[in-house]
DNA sequence: CTTGACCTTACCATCATGGGAAGGTGCAGA
DNA sequence: TCTGCACCTTCCCATGATGGTAAGGTCAAG
C-alpha cells in the first residue's frame, strides 16, 4: 500500500513516516518503479507500535530502545519494566511540576478580585512583590 | 550594568535577554561606548517579571500580554484574572493528559514480571495486543 | 488527453533555549 | 607596555516533533 493509506491506518502522518525512515526508526520502505514507497502488514504493525508509544509520551530516544526490546526475542522483560518505570518517573516530574505552577496561580487568581480596577495580586506577584510566590501545597488531591 | 550581571541578577540568560530584545519583548537596551548593552534597575525589575512568569509556565505570547497588561495603569484587574485562568485551564489539561499516560504505564508495569523471561505485557500492549491501552481511572488521588 | 488524487524531494517554520566561532573591549598584573 | 583573562558583540547552527508549501512526477478514471 501507498504512504497514504499507512498513514490512515496507523494513525501517523505521512510527514512522520518519512521523517522516521529518515532518522531510522522504521526501515526504508520498499519502492514500486515509480518510486512510491511500498507499506505491508509487518510496516503498519511497527507504526501501530510507534504511534502508540508516542501516544503514551515515549521520545523518539526511549521508543528506538523499545523497539530494539521489541525486535529482541532475547530480551528480559525487566529491561523493559525499567525504561517504562523511568517514563513513569518522568511523568511524575512534569506532573508534580505542572501541578505547582497551577496551585501558585490559583492562589493568586482566587486573591484577585477581578473588577474593573487596576490592583491586582497576580501582576504584584509577577513583578516580585509578594515573597511567597509558591503556593502552599494544597490540603489533598 | 552589563548583561552577564543583569543576567545573574534575574536568572535570565545572556542569551535569552538577547532574544527578548530581539523579538520585542523587552526595550532595545542602552549602549556604552564600548557597544556593550548597558542595564539599570528597571529593565531588572521587567527581567524579573518574564523570569516569574515563564516558571509559571506562561508562554512568550501570554508574557507579551502580561507586559502590557502590567504597563497600562487604566488595566482592570478582571483582563490579568482571565488570562491566568484561561492559563490554569492549559496546565490542568496537559496535567490531565500526563496523567492518563501515567496510569496506563503504571497498569501495564504492574501486569509485567520484570524477570529474565522475554514476556512482557508491556511490549504486547504498545504492539497493540492488549485491546484496553487505557487505563482505568485509579480510585482516588 | 485532461483532471484530480496521490506521490516525490527540498526547504522553511514553530518554541524556547543553548552552543560555538570569530572578533572587539577593558582591566589587572608583570 | 605587553599579556592574559573575563567579558562583550554578532552570526550561524542545533534541539524535538511536527506541519506547511512549492515544484514536479505518477496513475487511474472520465
Amino acid at each position: 500500500m501507498q504512504i497514504g493509506e499507512a498513514s490512515k491506518l496507523t494513525g501517523v502522518s505521512r510527514k512522520m513516516i518519512r521523517h522516521y525512515e529518515s532518522i531510522g526508526l522504521i526501515p526504508s520502505a520498499d519502492r514500486r518503479d515509480s518510486n512510491y514507497r511500498d507499506y505491508g502488514h509487518r510496516d503498519i504493525h511497527r507504526l501501530g507500535f510507534i504511534r502508540r508509544a508516542r501516544d503514551l509520551g515515549f521520545s523518539m530516544e526511549e521508543i528506538r530502545d523499545l523497539l530494539r526490546l521489541w525486535g529482541d526475542t532475547q530480551r528480559s522483560s525487566a529491561d523493559v519494566k525499567a525504561l517504562t518505570e523511568a517514563h513513569i518517573t518522568e511523568l511524575e516530574n512534569k506532573i508534580r511540576l505542572l501541578g505547582e505552577m497551577r496551585d501558585t496561580l490559583a492562589n493568586l487568581a482566587q486573591a484577585c478580585d477581578g473588577d474593573n480596577r487596576p490592583d491586582c495580586p497576580i501582576i504584584d506577584g509577577l513583578e516580585g512583590k509578594l515573597v511567597d510566590l509558591h503556593a502552599p501545597r494544597r490540603a489533598a488531591n
